[in-house]
DNA sequence: AATGATGGCAACCGCCCCTAT
DNA sequence: GATAGGGGCGGTTGCCATCAT
């Protein structure tokens, strides 16, 4: 017997997100928070299957991502936890803060790949090139191989990565890149960080106020002017302009939301620099909603 | 200016794992 | 223990923008 599909795709909307489809997801997720994502294109009036609305608020619209290229220590610190981890972005996603899986993935392919190839090393096996060429087959073999990628050059046996909540992952270390768990500065402010213990923001957070929007961040999202590693962080409290349909907390309609969108993304007062969608997106949005 | 090639990235697909029944 | 459902993960696709010719 086979799996039922995760929903009936007869007549849901794939491709792009919409600005209308984003807000009423975000609308959604701030009403009810993050419930059973199978029920929230229903609650959302979303033709799209859960999964799609998963994968959009925990890729792009969740509040605490931050965007852009990664800088040069995140950089570092994937390339170290690729060594060790492979393939399994979800997991070198946890311990860069505001990053997910899908983004550190398209970086690894687009970006880090090219640049450790030109720097003479092979993003496989992340040894020289030269060396690799001898065991290229075998190394070929080992990376199709689940696991395959940390302990094949023997620095590391076995890895030991915390997983939040006490959910155990643990495969004890016997490595000699445990400066990740301990020096590195992003670990060491969280060491079990994970992406999946980033505080969603609930209803309650939403501070609505007469002249001006607030919305609490109880995140470690940061303005993109550059990354702090402190753990002391406090929640990043965001100016908005003044809203006149407070009931969609966050998003507005679409003649606020050029305004949001300005005071989102202008970086002038320091106050704020996220940047919830890139030009691509932004140019699609542009497209369908802001006239 | 037009056309083709390439790169970047959001989104989708299918499989796997975990949990509830 | 078997089965079904939900969520997570990694690989892949396809669209769009930019660059090169």
């Amino acid at each position: 017997m086979g799996r039922q599909p995760c929903c009936d795709k007869v007549g849901l909307k794939k491709g792009p997100w919409t600005a209308e489809e984003d807000k009423k997801l975000i609308n959604c997720i701030l009403t009810n928070g993050q419930c059973c994502w199978r029920a929230v294109p229903k609650l959302a009036g979303l033709l799209r299957c859960g999964k799609s609305c998963r994968l959009r608020w925990t890729n792009y619209l969740r509040p605490d991502l931050k965007r852009g290229l990664l800088s040069e220590s995140e950089e570092k610190l994937v390339i170290e936890l690729h060594s060790r981890l492979g393939n399994r972005w979800s997991k070198i996603a946890s311990h860069l803060p505001g990053r997910t899986d899908n983004e550190i993935k398209n970086q690894w392919n687009t970006h880090i790949k090219k640049k450790l190839r030109k720097m003479g090393i092979d993003p496989i096996s992340h040894k020289p090139i030269s060396s690799t060429d001898e065991h290229h087959q075998k190394e070929e073999q080992q990376q199709e191989q689940p696991g395959a990628a940390a302990g094949e050059d023997g620095r590391s046996e076995s890895i030991s990565l915390q997983c939040p909540q006490g959910q155990e992952e643990e495969k004890s270390i016997t490595s000699s890149f445990d400066f990740i768990e301990t020096d590195h500065p992003f670990l060491q402010d969280s060491p079990s960080f994970c992406t999946d213990e980033v505080p969603m923001i609930q209803p309650h957070e939403i501070i609505l106020s007469g002249a001006s929007t607030t919305i609490s961040f109880p995140s470690t999202c940061t303005p993109s002017s550059g990354y702090s590693s402190s753990s002391s962080l406090k929640a990043e409290e965001i100016q908005f302009p003044c809203m006149e349909r407070p009931e969609l907390t966050y998003l507005c309609g679409m003649d606020d939301f050029s305004q949001i969108w300005d005071s989102i993304c202008s970086d002038g007062d320091g106050t704020l620099a996220l940047d919830p969608l890139n030009h691509y997106q932004r140019k699609a949005w542009d497209r369908e909603s802001w006239n």
